[in-house]
DNA sequence: CTGTTAGCGCTTTCAT
DNA sequence: ATGAAAGCGCTAACAG
């Protein structure tokens, strides 16, 4: 029962199942003082070696594992876990960011709690404010977009924050960026400096941060060749593949359809990639493809495309170093720092 | 310093941040004892309205959360977290697969704990035993293949387990599957009613009870079809794509080359594809893929393909909720369950 | 309506 | 080399 108000609040609260052994249990079983079991576990300083395998033996009968939570509750102690709150797990791109996060989490002896907040500002609140209560050591948030409030130093109890991705206005944290400006600056130049004057755009929710950056460099290349963007051109929003691809179809059924169309990230190239590939066949050649992000077998479809891209593993463990620097220097009053991580403007494929 | 024995093992016990604020603190600041900011933690019950919002500034102005895992501790209660084991974040499937857990234990209010166990039985059994002394709830893993002592249930402190994807040789747990066995078997057989003859084979870890099974129902179809398998033609142990790509090249490179290859998982369609576009434009024609697993944009590729699909977000989304089904029935004593999920063979593309 | 007491599992400190 | 006491943050159970 409890409070029914909100599935993510119940997290700790819940009926219990069975009960673990304790380090009680183990003493009474090997004939010790709780404390001797405490100290065996800790190495074994200051207990005889054949008491330690009493105890030893006792462990292996019950199945005993020490209570963590317990333990991180002493003075002095944490919880050794980092939480990660990503907008999407089923995208490759934050599978591969969570890996590189936990493979650096993991050479520091911490552990992952991973959310996923499914783009939605709400949920974000929730596993923020979940992670919190949990102890975490440290948190790296891909942020939906939405406010920042829940975000603040104050709000988190201090507890060192690291955006990674995407940054939000306002907020003043550690983050760690794709040089996104750049990157799609150079893409968008690469098309254009082979001749192509009309270039579509494919982005994301206008509401995140990468979105907008993306569009800027694009903007800013079209300038540079005295190209007013064409809004017929534009389409901005698109946040799962099926968006995508039919975002794509309607470009493709324009009477002047882009010769060249410039997608801010892999889910928007993916969907380009099917419409263009559903249509196979037909007089028409396909446009060139300039995509943000990279996308596995992208460059073997047939379909002339140029990648912009780099290793989303790399961002993760970027972010999660930044938080290492954090916590390995608790005094530090460092102001918040920015990396922009440097990205690769492939060549022309087919 | 401590035991520096293994970075993993550390986890709780490292030095302190930032001592987060407490109930006493905010208890102190409202000029009320702790219980009554318990009680308004908890729903404000039997609290007068007006101190319940000295208690809520209070707990505004110090960014208090309340202890999750001090509350975890009350008898009675519990930590909300399932734990998962996954064996490769970096591979979309994996990620999906998580996606799929984390859904269900949402809806009943958990969390989850992610742990990357990379292939490596050692590291599988660090996650599991720092999992099971944080107090999970449950426990996901996808198998690495190596020993089983460390999953039986005594070992396990009988924390309700389920394994995903795979089983463990001689031991008996609940499990979900995939139909391996049948989808091989059935994918063989719609290439070899086309007239294929000389079928290759692309495998992951032998050790891997996937690879068993899908081996198992590829050779059953040929059998079927009163065709010995070829060692010529079977490459097993790919795990990656780079080690696929190059497996598919040296059949590529075979005097007399495979007509269709199946491929036991999408890492090793990824890498046939990529061996193949890589020669694209040779006088031969490309041998036609029969690939299990679902691989975005494969379709679209130019080469006959046929998947062997299935959704793994659904995958975890059983997985979890076979789990759950074990923590709402605690007494229950039923015995281990199997439970193999149907795939889709696919029509051929291209 | 509010406060006090006690104890969840663990380990630091102080005896012995 | 071992044990007893105390307390980490929290909240049932019991006063009042």
């Amino acid at each position: 029962m409890a409070q029914k108000i909100d599935p993510l609040d119940a997290g700790a609260g819940t009926p219990a199942a069975a009960a673990l052994p304790t380090v009680k249990d183990v003493a009474e079983l090997a004939g010790v003082s709780p404390m001797t079991v405490s100290r065996t576990l800790s190495g074994g300083k200051n207990v005889r070696a054949e008491v330690q395998e009493r105890v030893q033996a006792a462990i292996a009968t019950l199945g005993y594992h020490r209570n963590e939570n317990a333990r991180s509750m002493r003075p002095g102690h944490t919880t050794g876990l980092i939480g990660v709150a990503i907008t999407n797990l089923g995208n490759p791109y934050y599978g591969t960011f969570a890996l590189g996060v936990e493979e650096v989490a993991a050479e520091h002896g911490r552990r992952i709690i991973l959310g996923n907040t499914g783009e939605e500002p709400a949920r974000e609140r929730q596993i923020i404010s979940d992670f919190v209560g949990r102890q975490v050591e440290g948190l790296i948030v891909v942020p939906t977009g939405g406010s920042a409030e829940h975000l603040r130093a104050g709000r988190l109890g201090n507890i060192p924050l690291v955006l990674a991705a995407r940054t939000v206005q306002g907020l003043d944290a550690d983050t760690v960026l794709l040089d996104d400006v750049l990157g799609a600056y150079e893409g968008t130049k690469r098309v254009l400096a082979t001749g192509h004057t009309r270039v579509g755009f494919l982005g994301n929710l206008v509401s995140v941060s990468t979105a907008q950056r993306r569009y800027e460099g694009f903007v800013r290349a079209l300038a540079e060749y005295g190209i007013e963007p064409d809004p017929a051109l534009i389409k901005r929003g698109q946040q799962d593949v099926a968006a995508a691809r039919l975002a794509m179809q309607s470009l493709l059924d324009l009477d002047d359809p882009p010769t060249a169309v410039f997608s801010a990230n892999n889910r928007n190239t993916i969907g380009a990639l099917q419409a263009i590939g559903s249509r196979r066949g037909g007089a028409t050649t396909p446009p060139t493809l300039v995509g943000f992000d990279d996308v596995e077998l992208a460059d073997l479809m047939g379909v002339p495309i140029i990648l912009v891209s780099h290793d989303p593993k790399e961002l993760g463990a970027a972010a999660a170093r930044m938080l290492f620097d954090r916590l390995e220097n608790p005094g530090d009053t460092r102001e918040a720092r920015l990396l922009e991580l440097p990205v690769v403007v492939g060549d022309l494929a087919n």
